[in-house]
This record gives structure tokens, sequence and C-alpha cells, in this order.
DNA sequence: ACTGTATCGATAAAAAAATCACGAAAAGCT
DNA sequence: AGCTTTTCGTGATTTTTTTATCGATACAGT
């Protein structure tokens, strides 16, 4: 089964949308896949593709209304409507995205966490509470959460993972490294924060040889 | 410019590695594309064409052996000799790199931090001294630091590359949602966290239509 | 009102990536 | 030893993604 829309360009929108973002918090009106494409490196032809996915339309020789820009993207992607979420795991990758307060201009706030450490359970970090796991799935369904993020260690991942679905769970944003199995209908997003740890050392090895072929 | 090697094929690599990790840890052999696939949900071929990247060659109906595996993707990879590097930054994000001990598994490890914060200045997590910003640049000098890491505030991030590109530095993992600028014989790889928040934000609202058009 | 220009949006072309298809090779069984 | 099976590796094909081209349109200045 293929999915509806391009991944990559569901991708490039939250980065135009946080350089939108700026400008309208300076005041700007008007931005064009131009300015945009300065910005971000892509090319304004990909832009203009990205932004008519919205169904936005713009004007020429001015471009496209700012806040039209940020409604469109928005409900685009769905972030019209925040999204009561739950974080199990706080770790430390766990209270550093418990930490984060920009999440409402991404659609999502976070409403409770889950831990297995004695230590940590009953803490509240940035207003949220940290219950234990034995509650996940209660707590899911009893507030009707319909997305969690997973930052616990790989090996209790999968276990975790059922225990949403069977809260009721439709989404997962995994920053575990494991890969998870779940039914078709469950939506998955992996960040996999190492990943491009590869790409890093094999361009500075290429780098490397070209400078000696230079010679 | 265009890089050497398909970028997405790097991408790649460090997930079979993972899973051969796995495999060499619980004492198996050999294993084949068919295997990984499996494990990864990646094709076949892209796997043999991925490994074939690395020049390693395999044996009809047994596959690779385990430890040329591991080896030839970090030889490909250019993670066999650890490099040294360091982090800028010491904040929530910060703290959980800092505090994850399975770097050197992707060849690199984490040598000194820093930060502008008085309170966490002179400290130590995870055996790494945190140190101040003033000493970014000499630091790496003296210790001939190729790669750093950064998950400052976005409004800092530009100012912390110059000087880590005055210290010398090729290579720059961003965990930081801001663009950065750089000559062209730097490498910057982009963590971007919260980009994937579109794409099940997306795919949750294509799913709920899905659900209403079936009926 | 006219003219020049910047931008849009759509289609065409090119490039890149993923998949298919198939011959060859080696292992292991009979 | 011969046969079967599994996997490899690669050229061909298909699909996807990116980039180029170009006419149309509305704005801004004269």
């Amino acid at each position: 089964m293929k999915n509806g829309v391009n991944d990559s360009a569901i991708r490039r929108l939250p980065i135009y949308y946080r350089h939108i973002l700026v400008m309208h918090t300076a005041g700007v009106k008007f931005t064009s896949a131009r300015i945009l494409s300065e910005l971000t490196g892509v090319h304004q032809t990909q832009i203009r593709k990205d932004i008519a996915l919205t169904g936005l339309v713009g004007i020429p020789k001015k471009g496209h209304n700012v806040n039209d820009l940020i409604e469109a993207i928005k409900s685009f992607l769905n972030w019209g409507n925040i999204k009561d979420t739950v974080l199990v795991g706080a770790g430390n990758l766990g209270k550093a995205i418990l930490k984060y307060d920009k999440f409402k201009d991404f659609g999502i706030q976070i409403v409770a966490a889950f831990d297995v450490d004695e230590e940590v359970i009953g803490k509240v970090i940035n207003n949220i509470k940290i219950y234990s796991v034995e509650e996940l799935q209660s707590i899911c369904i009893q507030k009707n959460i319909k997305l969690g993020i997973i930052c616990t260690p790989p090996d209790i991942s999968q276990k975790v993972t059922d225990e949403l679905i069977l809260g009721g769970i439709k989404g997962i944003w995994n920053f575990t490294q494991s890969q998870l199995n779940v039914p078709g209908e469950i939506v998955v997003e992996t960040v996999d924060l190492y990943r491009g740890l590869g790409v890093i050392s094999k361009r500075l090895s290429e780098k490397k040889i070209q400078k000696y072929k230079k010679k």
C-alpha cells in the first residue's frame, strides 16, 4: 500500500513553516518561493510544488501571504487542533523532550509522562506529571490519547508500544533505536539520532581523499 | 557540486550495522541480504547494492560473514579510528547526548563539552568535563578536534559554528533548528528532531479520512 | 493606461532511486 | 558426483524525485 502524499514533501513543509513563523514574528506580510529557496536551499520549483500540495495559491509578482501560508501548512499537516500526547521513558532524552516548550507550534501537547523508575515517578517536569508505566494504558484510554512518544531503552520499547496500542493510540513517535512492530493502521515515525553520523563520517573521509587528489 | 556516494545508501548502512552488531553479540556467524531485508524492511536488492558499495563480496547460498560485514561497513563509513569530538551546549539535549555511552560503536568519542552557563561550567558528566565556551577555540586547536556537536539555543548556534571552524573543525553535527552557514569544505549534518512530527500528523489525518471513505 | 518585471503554476525533461529479473556460483543433500 | 536450492551480483526497467522551461498573471512604476 502506498501513502497518499510524497513523504519528502511533508518533511520539507515544517522547514518552511519555521522560517515563515520567523517572518510572521518579524511582521513580514508576504514571502515567495524564491525567498524561501534562499533561506532553505531547496529549489524554487520544489517549494512551489510543496506549497501547491497545501492547496494555497499565490499571487504573481508578490508571492504568498505569510498568514495564509501558516494556516495552509498547519491545516495540511493537521496541526490546527493541538493533540494531547503522552511520553514514555523519562530518561535523559525523555526529559529533554519534556522540557521543550515549542510543541504547540507543532500541534502537540504532552499531557502525561511515564517511567518505571521509582525515583522519577510522581515528579513533575515542565508541568507534566510522571506516572508509573502501570497506569499507561488506563490513562491513555481515560484521556483519549491518540499519539505517544517513546524514549525508553530498546529492551522495553516493544512492550510499551503494545500497551500504547491497547490504550487506543494511533500514532507513535519513536526515539528508540529499535524497529517497532505495529499493526498496519498505526503510524510510526522513528527518529534515529545517530543515523546522520555515518554521513558526516563518510563525507569527512571523502574530503580528505579529495585533498590528497588535488596535489 | 555533487557528493560522491548516494546519501540514502549511507544512511541505510548504520541501520544494517546495528542489526549486524546484535547478531554478532548473539554469536551468529553469517547473515544475508534476505535476512537483513526481513529485519529492516529494506528491499533485498537494495541491501545487496548498499553492501556492494563497501566493497564486500558475499558467498552464494551463505551470504556474508558477520565479522567481515562489520569491518566493511566500519571501514566504508570511516568508523575505524575513533574520532575525538566536542559538544557545545550542555542543556537538556546536550546532557542527554553526553550521557549516551554507545558512541564508540559509531566511531566517535566526546572529549570535552562547553557551555555559557556558570552553573554547569566545571561540572563533569559521564567523565566529560564542561568548559566555558570562551575556551572553545583554543581547546579544539590544542586537542586537534575535527568534529563538533552543537546543541545550543538557535540564537548562538551560528556564533558557535564560526568559532568551531576557527578552531579547525571539519564536520558539524547540528542538533539545532537553525540552518548553519559554513564554507563549502565543512560537512554539516543536521538532526531535526521535530521534522518527523509533520509526517505523523499528516498520516494520522489521512487514516481518519480513509476510515470515513470506507463507509 | 501602458510597460516591464517578478512570480506563479503547470508541463516537460532529467536525474536519481528503487525494484525487477535472471544468470552464475557455491553449499548441502541424496 | 550430480542435483537442488539459496543467495549473490548486476544490467534493465520502473518509479519517484528533482530540476528546467515557459506562458500567464498581477503588481509597480511611469
